[in-house]
DNA sequence: TATCCGTGGTA
DNA sequence: TTACCAAGGAT
C-alpha cells in the first residue's frame, strides 16, 4: 500500500462521511461523558435499538456526578432491555471512579481512559478520538471487515490478534487533525455501505481502489470463523400467585451478583434435567403455538387444567419443578398448570422456558394429585427414583416431610412479592418482562 | 486463547 | 426458519 492510496482512501472516506453523516444524538457535541454512554451503549448494539435508551438515560442521568451517585438499580432499571447489563454496572463504575480520581472529569490522556471499567481498546481510542480528536485507532467489527475488503487481509477476524494488526493500520491511515470523523466516517461506510452481506459497491466512495472489490471477493471478506452454536437448555419456572394478603401479587427472584444477568430479577426456575444426562425429562414436542407469547396458547394451558390435569411430561416437569425450588432455595410451591413457553436467545445458551402456574405453600401427596392424573404415579415415582431425587422410602407418598408441610414459609433475602407497580422499579430481562405483562394483562 | 456476557434485526 | 452478527469487554 503506497502512501498516496491511503491518502486517497482517507481522504475520500472523510468528504463522503462529512456529506453523508447521520444525525445521530450523541452526535450533538463532544462532550466526553455523552460519547462515552454512547459509546459503551453501542458495544454489540445497533444503532436503532440504542437511540431511545440513549435518550432515556441522559435525561436520567445528565452528568457524570449524577450517574455515580444514583442507586445501582436505577441504572439497571434504564438498562432493562439493552442486554449485557455488566455494561451499566460497569460504566456506573467508570464514573464513580471518574467522580473520585478525575475531580468528575473525564481525563483526555489515553491511559486513564483505558483503565475505566468497561472501556477496552475499541471505546478508548473511540472515546479520544471522537471526544478528544486525538490520533487513536478505535477498530471495531465494522472496521475490520471495511479494511479487510478494502486491503484484501485474509486474517480470521475472530481472532483477537488480527484486532491488534488492523489498530495498526486503522491508525496509520488516520489524516492529520481529523482522528474522529475519519474513525466515525470508517464505522459509517461499514454500517451503511459496506455492510456484512450485500455491500453497496456501487455507491462506495472508495470502490475504485478497494483490493477486495476488484479481485471479486467482497462477498468473501472478511473471513471469519464461525461461532460456537449456543447449548439449549430447558428452564422450569415458576409464575407463584399470591394468596391473602400476597393477593394480586407474584413471586419474583433476583439473580446472584455476578455472572449471567447479574442482579436482574425473574420468575423462580430450575434447569430441567437434560437429555442425554441419563433417563432426562424431555420437553413437549415444541412449536406451533405453545409459545406463551402467541395468542393461542394460553388456551392450551386452560385445556390442560380444565381437563383435570396436566399432560404426562408437564406433570414429570412440574413435580421436578417442585422439588428442585425446594432443595435449592427452600421455597415450597405447588404447580396447579402449565402456563405455556417462551424462548430466551442468549449468545451461547439458548433457554426453553415451560412455565408453571403455582400456589405459594407447602403440599401433601392429596393436593398433588393433579400431577398424577395423567401420568399415574408409577410413572412420576420411576422418575423420581430415577433421578435419584428422594429415597425410594417415600415413593408412595409424594410428599415433603411433615416439618417443611407445618412451618409457615419464609422468603430467602432474594425473593419478593410484587404487584404490576413494582415493574417500575426493578429491572428484569425481556423474557420474564413479557411474561409478567402478560400475566397481569390478562388478570385485570 | 477461549469462553462468558443479551437482544433484536435481517436476508 | 435458520444463521449471522451488531460502534466489545472481562476473565
Amino acid at each position: 500500500m503506497t502512501t498516496t492510496a491511503a491518502l486517497y482512501f482517507s481522504h475520500e472516506l472523510l468528504s463522503w462521511y462529512l456529506a453523508n453523516k447521520r444525525i445521530l444524538p450523541w452526535r450533538m457535541n463532544r462532550d466526553p461523558y455523552r460519547i462515552w454512554v454512547s459509546e459503551v451503549m453501542l458495544q454489540q448494539t445497533r444503532v436503532d435499538t440504542v437511540i431511545p435508551y440513549y435518550e432515556r438515560f441522559m435525561d436520567k442521568f445528565p452528568t457524570i456526578t449524577d450517574l455515580a451517585t444514583a442507586p445501582e438499580a436505577e441504572v439497571l432499571k434504564c438498562w432493562e432491555g439493552l442486554g449485557y447489563y455488566s455494561r451499566a454496572r460497569n460504566l456506573q463504575a467508570g464514573a464513580q471512579e471518574v467522580l473520585s480520581r478525575h475531580d468528575g472529569i473525564v481525563p483526555d490522556d489515553k491511559e486513564s481512559v483505558a483503565a475505566l471499567r468497561g472501556v477496552g481498546p475499541y471505546t478508548s481510542g473511540a472515546i479520544m478520538s471522537i471526544a478528544f480528536n486525538r490520533p487513536e485507532p478505535a477498530v471495531d467489527g465494522n472496521v475490520m471487515r471495511v479494511l479487510s475488503r478494502y486491503f484484501l487481509l485474509e486474517d480470521d477476524i475472530a481472532k483477537p490478534a488480527t484486532r491488534v494488526k488492523i489498530e495498526k493500520l486503522a491508525a496509520s491511515l488516520i489524516p492529520e487533525g481529523s482522528a474522529g470523523d475519519f474513525n466515525q466516517a470508517l464505522m459509517e461506510l461499514g454500517a451503511l455501505v459496506c455492510t456484512p452481506k450485500s455491500p453497496g459497491c456501487l455507491t462506495c466512495p472508495v470502490m475504485v481502489h478497494c483490493e477486495g472489490r476488484r479481485a471479486g471477493m467482497e462477498h468473501t471478506l472478511p473471513i471469519k470463523t464461525k461461532a460456537k452454536p449456543p447449548r439449549p437448555e430447558t428452564r422450569l419456572a415458576a409464575l407463584i400467585i399470591g394468596k391473602g394478603k400476597d393477593a394480586g401479587k407474584v413471586l419474583v427472584r433476583q439473580r446472584p451478583q455476578s455472572g449471567l444477568l447479574a442482579k436482574m430479577w425473574e420468575l423462580p426456575h430450575v434447569l430441567a434435567p437434560q437429555p442425554g444426562a441419563g433417563g432426562a425429562v424431555k420437553p413437549p414436542r415444541s412449536g406451533r403455538g405453545r409459545k406463551a407469547a402467541d395468542a393461542g396458547t394460553a388456551a392450551s394451558a386452560v385445556i390442560e387444567e380444565q381437563s383435570g390435569g396436566l399432560l404426562e411430561q408437564h406433570a414429570l416437569q412440574a413435580d421436578f419443578l417442585c422439588r428442585t425450588l425446594s432443595a435449592e432455595d427452600g421455597v415450597l410451591v405447588r404447580p396447579t398448570g402449565w402456563r405455556g413457553e417462551a424462548e430466551h436467545v442468549f449468545s451461547h445458551i439458548v433457554w426453553d422456558l415451560q412455565v408453571f402456574k403455582s400456589e405459594f405453600g407447602a403440599f401433601t401427596a392429596a393436593d398433588n394429585s393433579h400431577l398424577t392424573a395423567a401420568g399415574g404415579v408409577a410413572g412420576v415415582t420411576a422418575f423420581l427414583e430415577q433421578r435419584a431425587l428422594y429415597e425410594p422410602s417415600d415413593a408412595a407418598g409424594l410428599k415433603l416431610g411433615a416439618a417443611a408441610v407445618a412451618a409457615e414459609q419464609e422468603l430467602p433475602l432474594n425473593y419478593r412479592w410484587i404487584g404490576p407497580e413494582q415493574m417500575n422499579e426493578l429491572a428484569f430481562p425481556n423474557v420474564f418482562l413479557k411474561l409478567l405483562r402478560e400475566y397481569w394483562e390478562n388478570t385485570d
